[in-house]
DNA sequence: TTCAATTATTTTGTATACAGAATGCAGAAG
DNA sequence: CTTCTGCATTCTGTATACAAAATAATTGAA
């Protein structure tokens, strides 16, 4: 009685589940991936049959898949054709770019505005272990925090939608920086501009803040337009 | 000889093609605008047989549609639970606007720069059409030229990524914005707002545009707040 | 009567099957 | 040797079928 008790009411709204049916984020979160790693090179033309024998499932989840990834601006579908990897050219990378820019100076300001203080600490925290990754050279690592970083600050934005556009460039962007090597010297003034970003929202400084975006992200295309061919 | 070099020289790159296969899309844009128009409410379960037999197609394409606009964040999906509307707080919704406004404003700070004439002559007669809808009180095509003007501008900055996450938010909106039905002073002084943007443009005034995009949107937020219950 | 447990039904998730379009190839005509 | 046409194959698009999970219904017990 007891135990029954406990189980029915004393269950919060949302348990604990364990989430039965991940296999669909399973084959988007592989699709993305493979993707951004470039094992589906841009242009390449995904053929249904041998992608999903390869994954291990039917065509059916997979063409699921793609349909998210094609909303995504991963993907292109092709009447009758089937699906190609999304080929970006410099100036949609550009432009890309230019919207991120304003939606991060724009997510900076907020921040400053409405950030807890222990948000801002958490993007300092992340801030240090990026440091730590830059002092051992680990650039995959690096990488990633370096993403996280730019999520966190928008994150303290607390306005969802922001979020989510910024994650879909983020998302579209994340294959072409993924190639853009910068070298030693770029990567040093890269982090000393992190730097100067963590200190502008410790001190809530959205004008300054504002502006090392913006030329965080300027550099973010110098670096990234010479990887670009066609 | 001449016929035949004619159809293989003289074809440009994408022919006259007729969409072959516009199903996907059909659905896709028929379950858009059930959903905008409110025929599904927010809240609900799509029960995928019924709606299937509903549109007269068979479940996997309808799932198809549906994973592409639970990426557009029309739809929720729960696992092995299906998919639901989604339904926006009023948070959500005002952080949408907010969003939105941050990317106009760019918008038209860059298409005052890089708009052609045409392109500006285009908006102008775009908004002669809305007047005339006004001046008659045909509300849904006022509606439609509205939204229509809003994206014409977008476009101006010529900037495919800006446009996307524009019309993204653009579409989230349509099902609150139809339902926000505003009185006819406000309706009147909508349309003196867009007036002055149209002039601004036209002036390429960056500051301006970007201004009064500014009171337009707050003013949008105003409109529809009243709307939103819980 | 009420609550819990078990069964029945519905509904989702995935696989398979089949029809039609697109691609590739081979042979015939020029 | 080139070009066009017809055929065969491959691949996409859609429908159907089946398994597992979730929801509803029913029965039994306190």
């Amino acid at each position: 009685m007891d135990e029954s008790k406990l189980r029915t009411a004393g269950l919060p709204d949302t348990p604990n589940r364990i989430e039965r049916h991940s296999l669909h984020d399973a084959i988007l979160t592989r699709l993305r991936d493979m993707i951004i790693e470039g094992e589906l090179a841009p242009g390449t033309r995904i053929n249904e049959g041998q992608v999903g024998a390869f994954l291990g499932v039917s065509r059916t989840p997979l063409r699921e898949a793609i349909k998210f990834l094609a909303s995504e601006g991963l993907i292109e579908l092709i009447p009758s054709r089937g699906a190609v990897v999304k080929k970006f050219t410099p100036k949609e990378v550009r432009d890309m770019i230019d919207v991120l820019r304003t939606l991060e100076q724009h997510a900076g300001r907020r921040a400053c505005e409405v950030a807890t203080e222990t948000g801002i600490a958490q993007v300092r925290d992340l801030h240090d272990r990026m440091l730590d990754c830059y002092r051992r050279r680990d650039r995959l690592a690096y990488y990633k925090l370096n993403q996280g970083i730019h999520t966190a600050i928008v994150a303290l934005a607390d306005n969802a939608a922001l979020a989510d556009v910024h994650a879909l460039l983020q998302t579209r962007l994340k294959r072409i920086r993924f190639i853009g090597h910068e070298g030693p010297e770029k990567w040093a003034s890269a982090v000393a501009e992190h730097e100067e970003m963590i200190a502008a929202l410790e001190a809530r400084d959205a004008d300054r803040l504002a502006a090392i975006i913006g030329r965080h992200l300027d550099q973010a295309w110098e670096r990234v337009k010479h990887a670009l061919a066609d």
